[in-house]
DNA sequence: TAATAATACGATGTATACTGATGAATTATG
DNA sequence: CATAATTCATCAGTATACATCGTATTATTA
């Protein structure tokens, strides 16, 4: 690990196969790259309502799930609980979002939308689904669904890591084979 | 004025189709997802390094590209500058990259990897195959590159929005030549 | 050459996304 | 019932990601 003479070693076989693999071919980057488009045309087509993304995730499922808790939710939407605080302080001060603590369980905190928040649901629906459409437009017809039946495929098979909170907080408890502790 | 009585107006037929389009079945919610889980095995992987999957792509852009200024490197590895100058920021903390200001244009500034940073280029590079590899694995192997040819398309088609600022800043032609099909 | 336009950077602010630490409330256990 | 373990929220810190503004530099044009 110290610093090599100028010689050519053979890690330099490395740097070749690097510029032959490159960015545009790395799943990662593809997978980054097609985020921040998603990210750039739901942002577009719902500006009118300042929503982002995740924000009409958290919203949509608050509209199914009234008077859910903070962890529930972000287990829902994806997003870890801190991200959920924050996002939802975002919304309650725009007063689409009210929160209270459980009084079953008063370690919790229960969200629900408010009128405010159900109309922008309502009212953002068709733009999320013109986002939708423009985002899938450049594949074949016939192959969007087998599309997203792939992402889904790998979501499903890597769940391991999808939820970091919840691979995290099992960190003491590796469920099924022998734990050590 | 807002209180509705407990009548059900159309609008509820709305709720109902959000209620059958669950988050589980959006384009959006499935990438971030994928996002998520890529950026998190990426992470796993390469761990021991410390190094991000972005400050990896601009490692390796640079290993390719020595000398290129910050935006083209932007362009290359698919971030606004800003976040270039952030990224390279903690890079050249850490001693894996070096900056200067352009002899040819003082405008810009111009990278380089250090000695460090293309030891750290040429040790990662096993482990981003691990994780690509660990990322596709739950997808039938016939099924990968036409996952990846179609996500490929996505961008493509949809490359308009794939650079913010590039889109912004110069609303004349970009690119051209043969790479947009 | 002087004025103007275009470009590149930096600084600032917002939003997402996660880690780790801390404290409070609840549950489990002795 | 008291203690321990767990669960939840919050805070602080780091990192991406982008928009906007201001400044410096370069290029263009009058």
């Amino acid at each position: 690990m110290k610093k090599q003479p100028p010689t050519k070693p053979a890690k330099s076989e490395a740097k070749v196969e690097m510029a032959r693999v490159p960015l545009a071919s790395r799943p990662g980057y593809l997978i980054r790259r097609l985020h921040q488009i998603h990210s750039a045309i739901f942002l577009e087509e719902c500006q009118q309502f300042g929503i982002t993304p995740v924000q009409y995730g958290l919203i949509t499922t608050l509209l199914n799930n009234p008077g859910i808790d903070q962890v529930t939710l972000g287990g829902e939407v994806g997003i870890d609980r801190t991200n959920v605080a924050d996002v939802l302080n975002r919304l309650s001060e725009r007063g689409l979002v009210r929160r209270e603590r459980s009084k079953t369980d008063r370690r919790s905190m229960i969200a629900y939308l408010t009128k405010d928040g159900e109309e922008v649901a309502d009212q953002m629906y068709g733009s999320m689904l013109r986002a939708q459409e423009r985002f899938l437009a450049p594949l074949r017809p016939e192959f969007r669904s087998a599309f997203l039946a792939m992402v889904g495929e790998l979501i499903e098979g890597n769940s391991k890591y999808s939820l970091p909170d919840a691979g995290a907080t099992s960190t003491r408890r590796r469920s099924g084979a022998g734990s050590d502790e």
